[in-house]
DNA sequence: AACTTGTCCAACCGCCTTTTC
DNA sequence: TGAAAAGGCGGTTGGACAAGT
């Protein structure tokens, strides 16, 4: 379709967002929530598309964005997760609540791409570039060390399902990122994650168990709360802007975000159904009018049932455990993935919005 | 102080998918 | 059922700023 329609029709400002239209548009979105994003602009009174407008509240305006630096524990999880997702930034944005696919593919471009290459890793393969290492299925045990100075891979193979690569031991996640699709012609990441939802369902330890564990046990000011005590690092005008809008906007405005679970009656944003269908992928839960916006929701958390426990066992995962050729119908890749970078102070709370 | 170069990141572009009519 | 509109995504760009000369 190319552009959007919107776009041609009127001479549209362009280029960075005012002070003015931020607020134009931060109070329509709060006020009437996410519909129709062509027609905010009309309503909002602004000079923009309305791709334009979704995007600047996606990746700007949103409320529970988390502003400054990415944690040693985002960052990890980044690595992790671009080794198994390859450049899908969504999904992987969907894994890093407050942030947004821009934001870590920036972050991926002008930062860990380079740092992976300095470190004589492939960004792309997320392998050693030094040599050559095509590492087949067939002969991966006894290559694989060869070509690195990794210690030599472990292979785990499901059955009717490309063989997963963990480098190991002791995995380190945080360093090599924790599996390679030894065959990306094949192997389709999508098919992993269906697996993972799976597993978040049934197995008793799921990658939402863990991640959720790390969510409850971080304090509740993060995000939640737009400010919380997070630095802003941009200097961009529009960045402080918003930073002082929203800090005023928290007081005096007639909006209310809340971050304690029991308080989201009175919480008057909205949520549009995109965003929601979005963060539906994550195990995050968001609820709107009540609504249990998950299957997860509706169930006793699964963060209070095994809570320190997943986070002391899986942190020392000890792989000796695992066989070497096949997996566990159940096995969860996110699990240890997320078990293996600490984000036990990284990730906030996740807010409960609900319309008004 | 002036200029050049490099870096970062917000925003745009264009394509694909999904939804609506 | 198909076309148009809208939403979503990843790649790319350009401007602001910092660092170097």
């Amino acid at each position: 379709m190319g552009r959007h329609s919107c776009c041609l029709k009127q001479r549209l400002r362009k280029g960075l967002w005012s002070p003015e239209e931020d607020e134009k548009l931060f109070n329509y979105i709060t006020r009437y929530g996410i519909g129709c994003w062509s027609s905010v602009p009309k309503l909002a009174g602004l000079q923009r598309c309305g791709k334009s407008c979704r995007l600047r509240w996606i990746n700007y305006l949103r409320p529970d964005l988390k502003r400054g630096m990415f944690s040693q524990q985002e960052e990890d999880l980044i690595l992790s997760l671009h080794q198994l997702l390859g450049n899908r930034w969504a999904q992987i944005a969907a894994q890093l609540p407050g942030r947004t696919d821009n934001e870590i593919k920036n972050f991926w471009n002008s930062y860990l791409k380079k740092k992976l290459m300095k470190q004589g890793i492939d960004p792309a393969t997320h392998k050693p570039i030094t040599r050559e290492v095509e590492v087949t299925c067939e002969n991966i045990s006894s290559t694989g060390a060869e070509h690195s100075s990794l210690p030599p891979p472990l292979v785990i193979n499901r059955p009717n399902e490309p063989a997963f690569l963990l480098t190991h031991p002791a995995i380190d996640f945080s360093l090599n990122a924790g599996i390679i699709s030894t065959d990306k012609q094949t192997f389709d990441p999508s098919a992993t994650l269906d697996f993972h939802q799976a597993a978040v369902t049934d197995h008793p330890v799921s990658y939402g168990t863990a991640l959720g564990t790390s969510m409850r046990s971080s304090n509740c000011t993060g995000h939640g709360s737009i400010i919380g005590a997070e630095s802003i690092s941009s200097d961009n005008l529009a960045s402080r802007m918003s930073y002082l809008f929203f800090n005023e906007s928290s007081v005096t405005r007639d909006y209310q975000i809340n971050n304690d679970l029991e308080n989201t009656v009175n919480a008057a944003f909205s949520w549009g159904s995109g965003y929601c269908n979005k963060v539906n992928s994550s195990p995050y839960q968001f609820q709107q009018l009540g609504e249990t916006k998950s299957e997860e929701a509706s169930k006793p958390s699964p963060w209070s049932q095994q809570e320190q426990s997943v986070i002391t066992s899986h942190n020392a995962l000890d792989f000796g455990d695992y066989h070497l050729t096949s997996m566990p119908e159940d096995y969860d890749v996110f699990q240890d993935l997320y078990a293996s970078c600490t984000l036990t102070s990284s990730v906030d709370r996740p807010l409960l919005l609900q319309k008004p």
